[in-house]
DNA sequence: CTGAAAGCGCTAACAA
DNA sequence: TTGTTAGCGCTTTCAG
């Protein structure tokens, strides 16, 4: 079992398989493309021999000859916060499986957002949301590379993208809320800087003004998205003189936070603190209060980029899709109505 | 801002840098390449129409002439729970960084495991977890490509691999909660399919019997990872008629799951309870109670890995290397001494 | 239905 | 220091 064998470099090449299979390499060819007309009987003899030698077709060769790579690339930036979390898997795994199921080679970027990148040979770009990198996007897409943003609407560049409709979203959230009976409400806001988070406050405003409702800062708690920050906020705002009755926070994984905070200083949700959170990670599912939240659908969003990246180097020109798909609330257990 | 313009199709070749620079392609390939001696004025000159029409090799061009292709491969099996964590993502990371920083062009394959996988123009596969696709392991292993398996110890495969010391990290948790005296301790275990799950278990019971507690299985609950079963056999392991007083727990999402059950039980950690878990996850940080773990050098393991692999490729031959990393416990608030 | 031959764009001896 | 010349392995006209 520790019997050290060499790597069999002897690569087998078409040549072989129609020396072997007596007909010229064209019809091997013709043969593992399944193109034009082949005799039954060549096309069985050069199958057989394809097995028997284990031929695979050099995929450099063959790109070299057709010019196409169908090779795409994801984009993620690897030092962000954000992508420490569920989410950067689900998107992973959205656009990874939308690949095979496409026949598309995946090469994953991991960048650091900072360095242009240095993808050659790649028929297409995804970016998984522009955070810092976006002289990285307008560089693929001066040399005329296919791109498309997930996760990121971007409205002043001749780019494809398929966001998340986070106003609207959270101002579902916030409506559900009010529909409840709460007019003090809160929100932990996320990282503002980024649009997700910046979105979801507007967002939250917009559904406080529409029903008439102050906005007031002090029921505004800002933060970096981290349960931290979380804990900081959910403690300041249980503890105010005049409390919120209910928070829309913008992650999941910080409305957890703030649910044990509130635990931990007595609280009980949903009775004395109505909470929504946003995402829909699995993990609001856990823990005694299931969480009403806002889903992003993630998976259909990763998928529908490699789609959209597809119908780009289908097109062969740039003719760019901007998507919003929207976030819909699920109605979980951790708020009640408000009954003054 | 909408006009749509095309995808410029015109590939300059390294014959209109040559012509447009005045010497022969093969010196043009030397600049590129940094290899052999070309007068200096030669390479400004080539170096200068490289930028101005900004050539970029083929590189499949390249890799057919050189034989050599620089992509390895990720294979991740798509539908394991196991992969729905913090797990990946990390692993993920630690292989993505690693191949930027080695040069490498990485390729994400996310497979279900059952059909046999197809990634051909890879000089080396990294497998992460060996769960249900041992056969696709072995598959390339015939053809000769270099492989590496993370996180799986193969003691019966010619293959290398890097694991976490799985055993020796849970009899130091164990040997932990006994030294602050605990004798009665309980486990709450993995989905022991998995090796990971069973060697946390052997080195439960090793650190039991090592010191002469005996193993009850009364103490040892069997999960499958989940947060839900989880809760079911925190609440089984606390209502117990005589209950732990010390519980391992087998991943960290685990055992915060469990703390979450005990404060609803109006048990305090750790005062009623000693909790360890396993993973080293980064929400085991947040909370009222900072969670006792033992670590798992995930990032290094990932990053090893690639190592491995590029030693293997370069060494053009087959000569495995099984690597065990440490798991060290990290100590922090769910535990406190017993004083009966 | 089949094969010969011309590339695809680049690297790597081998000469010069 | 530089250029010439074979390929690398495959696809694709274009004849047959």
């Amino acid at each position: 079992m520790t019997r050290t064998k060499k790597f069999p470099s002897k690569n087998i090449s078409i040549d072989d398989v129609a020396r072997a299979s007596g007909v010229s390499i064209t019809t091997v060819s013709r043969v593992i493309n399944k193109i034009g007309s082949v005799k039954e009987a060549s096309r069985i003899k050069v199958m057989n021999v394809v097995k028997e030698l284990k031929f695979q077709p050099s995929i450099f060769a063959q790109r070299l000859a057709t010019g196409k790579s169908n090779v795409v690339a994801l984009v993620i930036p690897r030092y962000e916060g954000v992508f420490y979390s569920f989410y950067a898997l689900e998107l992973i795994r959205g656009v990874g499986t939308m690949c095979e199921a496409l026949k598309l080679d995946l090469l994953l970027h991991l960048t650091d957002a900072r360095t242009p990148l240095s993808i050659r040979g790649v028929e297409g770009i995804i970016f998984s949301d522009i955070i810092g990198n976006r002289a990285q996007l307008e560089d693929s897409l001066a040399k005329g590379t296919p791109c498309v943003v997930i996760n990121y609407y971007v409205d002043d560049l001749d780019v494809s993208c398929i966001a998340i409709d986070n106003a609207g979203g959270a101002e579902n959230a916030v409506n559900y809320l009010i529909q409840l009976g709460h007019r003090k409400i809160a929100h932990i806001t996320g990282d503002v800087t980024t649009q997700a988070a910046a979105k979801r406050l507007e967002g939250y405003k917009r559904a406080l003004e529409k029903n008439s409702i102050e906005v007031k800062e002090e029921y505004i708690f800002p933060t970096d998205y981290s349960r931290g920050a979380a804990r900081t906020a959910a403690e300041s705002l249980i503890k105010a003189d005049e409390p919120a009755t209910a928070v829309f926070v913008a992650s999941d994984s910080m409305a957890l936070e703030v649910m044990a905070v509130a635990r931990e200083l007595g609280k009980n949700i949903p009775d004395d603190l109505s909470i929504v959170g946003f995402d829909d990670n699995p993990s609001g599912l856990y823990g005694p209060v299931a969480l009403t939240t806002v889903r992003q659908p993630l998976i259909r969003m990763a998928e529908e980029s490699v789609k959209e990246l597809n119908r780009l180097i289908a097109l062969k020109k740039n003719a760019p899709k901007k998507i919003l798909l929207p976030a819909d609330i699920i109605i979980r257990e951790s708020c009640k109505p408000f009954t003054g």
